[in-house]
RNA sequence: GGCCCCGUAGCUCAGCUGGAUAGAGCAACUGCCUUCUAAGCAGUAGGUCGUACGUUCGAAUCGUACCGGGGUCGCCA
């Protein structure tokens, strides 16, 4: 077992069966507790805050409730040394030979870890990005996001569906289709005035021209028209999303979820709770009152639930605004029974969560569901020190094709995760395209390649097969540096971080763990060159060499698999 | 004005869900390429964690208020 179950396992089999701490539920006596790896060596390998979690609990001292446990733990003959310090910490040294052996368990353990958690069924709604032109850059990091904390939720278990909303119905469809036909009426005409009406942009001018070149027979068919265009920029889409890795499972249309009947069935059950009415909004703050037209039409009672307005359901003309189409959206997807729901939203869209919220609360009272929306911050395009301004309304802006084909999908990626989603990023296209070795990614990378070439070394220095070694079976005993004892528990504690950061959908944990991985790995090779007998192959002495090749393997096998997680190449050679 | 997000080293960010002496990367300065690939390593310097109260054994982390930055506020998406 890896050093945390083992611990975990340990201290809450003591506490319940010697402490009788039993009116405690399960969760909160695994959850209530840390086993963590300090900075500082001088706390232990590993420290504990159990005695002064408990001692609230059981009414004793956490030195008094310390004493026993370490006497509990001092049986194990894999610890060398225990302490109790400060204000209650148990202090944990393991020895040396349980860490060698912890390494082997790892290696064990690595394709086949078992992580314990409850299975659940989640649906993440990621991208949705309107079919009417283009991806912009804007769109990657909710892209990129959505994928990756897919990747790890199912790395660690649960049953994702990867679900893509088409906002194929509505005024902005309208608009399309109408800035299409215009195209294809004014082939010849270069020029094109821009208005409301319209969407601008070279692209569906070339839209226009293949739908004229492929479905001629169509031309004055509007509906086929819409149709055939919808399908053609969705697959652009798609072909996008498909260079960055991205990958859904799952698409559902609005046009075909918001039908009569949906509509119905909402507003009625609203209708019972009491919850909507016919009547008119209040004023806005950001709108003028010369500005300010009051109009009548479906509202629901937002404000009671805690909201500062009440949101319109219908547009004065009956249509079906965004809020209801979303409303019903999310209907469907709780009627399809996950355990959670999750959305990766833009940060502008943050005013929309109370209300639904509350929607979907009232309409599913009974129904126990988990829904999460987690916002993202902006990414800012950067040219130097100036912010490259982007309008999709004038149709400028830098599209996800034009971005990828200069940085690549590796890059992308691991740029859009490589901080935690609510701090704005900055790419900066001048850095990017430089491919500078500032490069996190080329960092973390060439630790990998550096192990393979390792790998190479000793079976030319050796003639010796590394591949054939039977790492369980192999002698560590030579792993006492210190440096080799901050790796191995680095790389035990693997599992752990990939455990948070799908528990809080933080896909940056992963990224920073390989980083700091990859640092400490380029740190243990520096060794060898300031002290020649720390190098990694030492051409005069096979076992130790085999020793070192075996953790240097193992940090290889963890980077390899992290980055694999993310989607993101680890190349044999650089 | 309401609501939401952010304030940690000169810059960009971590900080394992409340733990011990707050950490990285850039940038700056000093060393290391007849070397297990320098796409790398070692070292130096840099902090009243926006401010003030509060909660408790213990706060960058939780609460309240204020200050500063950003987002958003019709039937757009």
């Amino acid at each position: 077992m890896l050093y945390h179950d083992f611990l975990k396992y340990k201290l809450l089999d003591f506490i319940s069966s010697e402490i009788l701490v039993k009116e405690l539920n399960e969760k909160l006596k695994a959850d209530s507790f840390n086993i963590e790896i300090p900075d500082n060596k001088e706390f232990g390998d590993v420290s504990t805050n159990i005695a002064m979690v408990f001692s609230k609990i059981i009414d004793m001292s956490p030195h008094v409730l310390g004493k026993k446990i370490t006497e509990e733990l001092k049986k194990n003959e894999s610890i060398k040394k225990l302490e109790i310090v400060g204000p209650g910490f148990i202090n944990i040294f393991f020895t040396d030979s349980f860490w060698q052996s912890q390494l082997k368990e790892l290696m064990k353990k690595i394709d086949t870890y078992k992580y314990k958690i409850k299975k659940k069924k989640i649906c993440i709604e990621f991208v949705s990005a309107n079919p009417t032109g283009l991806m912009h850059i804007g769109h990657a990091r909710g892209a990129v996001l959505g994928d990756t904390i897919s990747s790890i939720l199912e790395e660690v278990g649960h049953d994702v569906e990867k679900e893509y909303y088409i906002n194929d119905a509505g005024e902005q469809i309208k608009k399309l289709i109408k800035t299409i036909i215009f195209h294809i009426n004014n082939r010849t005409d270069n020029k094109f005035e821009m208005s409301d009406d319209f969407y601008p942009g070279d692209y569906l001018k070339e839209v226009a021209k293949k739908i004229l070149e492929i479905h001629k027979d169509y031309s004055k068919d509007e509906n086929l028209i819409e149709e055939k265009v919808l399908d053609l920029i969705m697959k652009d889409i798609k072909s996008d999303l498909f260079k960055i890795r991205v990958d859904h499972n799952s698409f559902v249309s609005e046009k075909q979820i918001s039908v009569k009947e949906n509509v119905n069935n909402i507003t009625k059950k609203l209708e019972e709770k009491n919850l909507i009415y016919f009547g008119y909004q209040d004023k806005p703050k950001s709108i003028s009152v010369e500005k300010w037209q009051q109009k009548k039409q479906l509202l629901f009672k937002s404000k009671k639930l805690g909201d500062d307005s009440d949101r319109a359901l219908l547009k004065p003309d009956g249509q079906l605004t965004y809020f209801m189409s979303d409303i019903i959206y999310h209907q469907n997807k709780i009627d399809r029974h996950y355990d959670t729901l999750l959305n990766i939203w833009g940060i502008d869209h943050s005013g929309y969560v109370k209300r639904l919220k509350n929607a979907l609360e009232e309409l599913n009272k009974k129904k126990k569901f988990n829904f999460e929306i987690k916002l993202t911050s902006l990414v800012n395009l950067l040219e130097g020190d100036q912010i490259v301004k982007m309008s999709k309304r004038e149709g400028k802006y830098v599209t996800l094709r034009d971005v990828v084909k200069i940085v690549g999908a590796d890059v992308l990626r691991f740029m859009m995760i490589s901080r935690n989603a609510d701090k704005r990023i900055d790419f900066d296209f001048e850095i990017i395209k430089s491919k500078s070795k500032d490069n996190p990614v080329f960092y973390v990378q060439y630790a990998y390649v550096r192990c393979m070439s390792l790998i190479k070394i000793y079976n030319k220095t050796f003639d010796d097969d590394f591949n054939k070694i039977n790492i369980s079976n192999s002698n560590l005993f030579y792993l006492e540096l210190d440096e080799e004892k901050v790796l191995i528990k680095k790389l035990c504690n693997y599992f752990n971080m990939i455990i948070s950061s799908a528990n809080n959908y933080e896909p940056h944990r992963v990224t920073n763990y390989l980083f700091d991985l990859a640092r400490d790995f380029h740190a243990y090779w520096g060794l060898g060159k300031i002290d020649s007998s720390k190098k990694i192959i030492l051409e005069n002495n096979i076992d130790i060499s085999k020793s070192r090749l075996v953790l240097a393997y193992a940090i290889s096998q963890v980077i390899k698999k992290g980055l694999n997680i993310l989607k993101i190449d680890c190349p044999e050679k650089m």
